[in-house]
RNA sequence: GGGCGAUUAGCUCAGUUGGUUCAGAGCACCUGCCUUACAAGCAGGGGGUCACUAGUUCGAGUCUAGUAUCGCCCACCA
């Protein structure tokens, strides 16, 4: 039998991903063992897979494969975001093409369009995590508009509107004059755009000759002022606070007041306000309680409370009143300044300012229990610090309510009913209807009287419900109890506020009650107990990757040239809890585009055929019942004792590393132990000579040893893991990696793993001469060690001579008393080597490194004996530091007493 | 403007509670090897004033303050 020796992850990792999925192992059903509960954050149903959802989904599908391995009943569930914005935007695109414009459909067809939309191209993303190897439990998808779901969100809804957290307020909204709707933040594009600052002048009322002068970019809403703002500290204007000026043209009378807001640098130092048109005259309108006097009509024409060129547009009216206010002499300066102005995506016609009503939700009760959450430890955050940037949201003076409605046509629709002047909340329309009629009893109302809200809720209203909802709607209140709160949640950090604040705040708003469930959940409200925050992936010049940028390698692309494994190992041997990954990608620079390489992905692939070859090397070897010699067999010995108690402190590591949310720490934890330790020292020490079979013992101690390490490394690479487990021994059925037991951390002999690794540099020095001198590596050498104390203890260990001897190529390694002719010698620890050599050895050159060697010693110790001098230092420091730096200067001046000798011996 | 973070080898990053020869890993680079699992490999090697300045301390990459540079999030520029 031949195996190639290539790791072909291809085919592997689609048998595998089949396999794990026929024998239902991501499935979970609530059972005696402890949850490990994780939920995706619902990837956009529009959204493709890039190279933030690898990490992310990456290191969720590490944590809960690590589960599984604990014994733990993971579930991992997956879902999809309905994302309002893009798809409606998607959803309008795609209609675009086909000629059909939103604004001849209605509602009803609109949605029509976009379920099928959404039915034929939606959730992409979910297939494509499949290829990273996601073992999540498909069975339990869900989609934030489900019906079951979409219920939930009104009910919520509904809920806090009883609970007067809900209200209707008017809001400064952006709003697209052609065509005439609210659009929301996203849609709006800002720019830079060259525009003319107006300096204006107000006379002051009853002061002749007293007057201020504002800076403007919008001359055509001053008939819309309603007052002049100046810094409260601006020695300018002090005198004129609390006077009252003169609106130009319309001859208004407006109040002067003070306000920090105002920027005593920009223009002229003094603002004029207009709180129906721009969102910060609003707000300090409404500190002031400032009246709005809104001139614009929905089209951007002048209404008849401007007064004066009523009728014209904006625009228009922009032109003729500079010509107004020149007659006048008002206008005292005409100033070129560039801005920036945002225009709408759809129409590209300049926003408008606007208040109109939406749905509001106070947030600063939850907002106080969110913050109590983490302060009070219920909730761990990973990094820590990511507490200071949750805490500069949700505190206090930072809170603001909450903008419920989007005036979209995607999404849960706002259960709200008018008429008249009253509004009817409820959970359905009939609901409404009721309360309606009782409100209205002799009006006889029908369906047809009440008019539904036409906007939708915002996405992250359907989506700060994910864990509490996720399990309802499925099965019963069980599910809720077992799963409910999660384990940890992964996410990245830019949507802190967006979503982790928002989930902890319904998590501790709502426990199972309102979900229709007849409990209160008594483990805890909090919806998870950790989070993990994982950083962007960002290119080589630290900019966030994106489509738009092109900067961005294809996460296919990538899978298909290292392999699932390898991709992963990549991601995750660079990233940091929290921190950013800056992934390099090279620019082809012909086409300058992003190769779909990587230097951190080829690291994971060959590290996958490293692992490969070392099944390769065991599957060659026959098999006998004995040991070839006493020789080889006291080195298997050694070899097995040491691998095995290295092993274990290695799990060690490994396991503190997990709990911390270290995964790369973890990962490069293995990488070093199975490719170093494992493979060049271990699996070297029990080779056997070539074509020479292996004792039955050391095979099968080595199959165990590769065993565990498979099942240990599994849950970050684990597909190449599972393919060796299966290729190790024959399994039964069930008998499968992915659902192994991960060997947990027992006792070691650390001076037994110290001895070994001293042992190994001994080695290292031994080929270091060889390499220096030039010999081959098969000429072997004979090796003395001075005879000591030291040395004589360190060699009692059975085996270590004679492995030194293998791993070195030596012909012999002997005790010694005297000095070697003819040699090279080195220290290692404080024993003496002597590398016998049968070529002339050049003294001078010899003399040079020993002095070299000399001098850095004497320079090491003399900063010990300064420390050891400083009666400060041994008074406070504690004792076994103290202790440590005697034992350095003791072995330092044993190293400086045996190289003395040697430079003796050397006749220099 | 408000907030958060970073600066350690050519590159990407570790360095946990201040204390072993603590200045480290991977990649890249240099030298030598087609040695019998692996050239996607093996054996060796060079390379850093830990951004700067001051302070605390017996002792600072690690703690404090300031400076510089960079990055990000949020709000916005009349």
């Amino acid at each position: 039998m031949t195996i190639s020796s290539r790791y072909n992850p291809k085919d592997t990792e689609s048998k595998w991903y089949e396999y794990w999925m026929e024998k239902n192992y991501f499935h979970s059903e609530p059972d005696e063992r402890e949850p490990f509960t994780i939920m995706i954050p619902p990837p956009n149903v529009t959204g493709v897979l890039h190279m933030g959802h690898m990490l992310n989904n990456s290191i969720q599908d590490i944590l809960i494969r690590r589960a599984r391995l604990e014994g733990k009943n993971a579930c991992w569930v997956p879902g999809m975001d309905h994302a309002s914005i893009a798809t409606e935007a998607k959803v309008v695109k795609m209609l675009r093409e086909k000629g059909i414009k939103k604004s001849d459909l209605s509602r009803e067809e609109f949605l029509k369009y976009a379920w099928e939309w959404k039915e034929e191209y939606g959730g992409i993303i979910l297939d494509q995590l499949q290829k990273l190897g996601a073992s999540c439990d498909w069975d339990r998808t869900y989609f934030t508009m489900d019906s079951w779901y979409s219920k939930t969100v009104l009910r919520v809804f509904v809920d806090l509107y009883r609970k007067g957290k809900m209200y209707r307020g008017l809001r400064m909204t952006n709003w697209d004059p052609e065509a005439q709707t609210v659009l929301s933040n996203e849609e709006v594009i800002y720019g830079d755009e060259n525009s003319q600052l107006f300096h204006i002048r107000y006379d002051v009322e009853g002061e002749e000759g007293e007057h201020l002068i504002i800076a403007t970019q919008r001359p055509e809403t001053i008939m819309a002022d309603t007052a002049v703002a100046v810094h409260p500290h601006d020695d300018r204007f002090t005198h004129m606070i609390g006077k009252k000026v003169i609106i130009p043209l319309i001859n208004k009378v407006i109040p002067v007041i003070a306000d920090t807001y105002v920027d005593r640098e920009f223009g002229t130092g003094a603002l004029k306000i207009t709180p129906a048109h721009d969102p910060n005259d609003n707000e300090i309108g409404e500190r002031h309680g400032l009246e709005v006097v809104d001139i614009l009509n929905p089209d951007a024409t002048l209404n008849d409370k401007a007064q004066i060129l009523v009728g014209e547009d904006r625009f228009v009216a922009r032109k003729k009143i500079k010509k107004l206010l020149e007659e006048s002499g008002h206008l005292v300066e005409l100033e070129d300044y560039i801005t920036s102005v945002g225009r709408s995506e759809r129409t590209n016609s300049v926003v408008e300012p606007r208040l109109t009503e939406q749905w509001f939700m106070d947030m600063s009760e939850m907002a106080r229990v969110a913050r109590n959450a983490v302060q009070s430890g219920d909730i761990t955050f990973y990094p820590e610090h990511m507490w200071n940037m949750y805490n500069n949201w949700v505190k206090e003076e930072n809170v603001r309510d909450w903008c419920i409605s989007r005036q979209l046509w995607w999404g849960q629709r706002i259960p709200a009913w008018y008429y008249k002047d009253a509004h009817f909340v409820a959970e359905t329309a009939e609901e409404a209807l009721e309360e309606a009629k009782m409100k209205f009893p002799e009006d006889k109302l029908t369906m047809e009287d009440l008019r539904q809200d036409e906007d939708v809720v915002d996405t992250w209203f359907s989506s700060w419900l994910v864990p509490l909802t996720t399990f309802h709607g499925f099965e019963s209140k069980e599910e809720l109890e077992y799963y409910y709160p999660t384990s940890v949640l992964i996410t990245g950090w830019d949507i802190i506020y967006l979503w982790v604040a928002r989930m902890i705040m319904s998590g501790y708003e709502y426990s199972g009650d309102l979900l229709g469930l007849d409990f209160v959940m008594e483990k805890g409200r909090m919806p998870f107990k950790d989070v993990m925050f994982t950083g962007m992936v960002r290119d080589n010049k630290r900019r966030k990757m994106s489509k738009q940028l092109g900067n961005s390698p294809s996460a296919l692309k990538l899978i298909d040239n290292y392999g699932a494994d390898g991709v992963r190992f990549g991601m995750l041997s660079s990233s940091m809890a929290g921190n950013d990954i800056i992934f390099d990608a090279p620019i082809d620079p012909q086409t300058k585009t992003v190769k779909d390489e990587s230097k951190l992905c080829e690291q994971g692939r060959n590290f996958c055929n490293k692992m490969w070859n070392a099944l390769r090397l065991i599957k060659g070897w026959e098999v006998v019942e004995q040991a070839a010699s006493e020789e080889k067999r006291i080195i298997n010995e050694l070899a097995h004792s040491w691998i095995h108690n290295k092993l274990q402190k290695v799990i060690l590591d490994f396991e503190n590393n997990l709990k911390l949310y270290r995964l790369s720490d973890a990962l490069m934890g293995l990488y070093k132990f199975i490719w170093d330790d494992f493979c060049s020292w271990y699996l070297e020490m029990i080779k056997p000579d070539y074509q020479q079979p292996i004792d039955k013992e050391s095979l099968s101690r080595t199959l165990d040893i590769f065993e565990q390490l498979m099942s240990l490394l599994h849950p970050f690479m684990p597909f190449v893991t599972e393919e060796i487990w299966h290729q190790l021994k024959d399994r039964l059925e069930g008998e499968d990696c992915i659902v192994s037991k991960a060997p947990k951390a027992q006792d070691f002999d650390e001076r037994l793993i110290e001895s070994v690794e001293r042992a190994k540099t001994v080695v290292a020095s031994i080929r270091e001469t060889r390499s220096s001198k030039g010999l081959k590596m098969r000429e072997e050498l004979m090796v003395y060690i001075h005879e000591n104390e030291g040395s004589k203890k360190l060699y009692s260990l059975p085996g270590l001579k004679q492995m030194i001897i293998k791993m070195a190529t030596l012909s012999g390694f002997e005790f010694t008393t005297s000095d070697i002719e003819n040699s090279v010698s080195f220290l290692a620890g404080t024993e003496k080597y002597y590398v016998e050599l049968n070529i002339e050895i050049d003294k001078e050159e010899e003399c040079a490194k020993l002095k070299k060697e000399l001098e850095y010693y004497q320079g090491f110790i003399k900063t010990v004996e300064k420390k050891l001098g400083n009666e400060r230092f041994v008074n406070n420091a504690p004792a076994a530091v103290v202790e440590k730096e005697r034992k350095k200067l003791a072995d330092g001046e044993a190293k400086i007493k045996s190289l003395e000798e040697g430079l003796k011996q050397l006749g220099c």
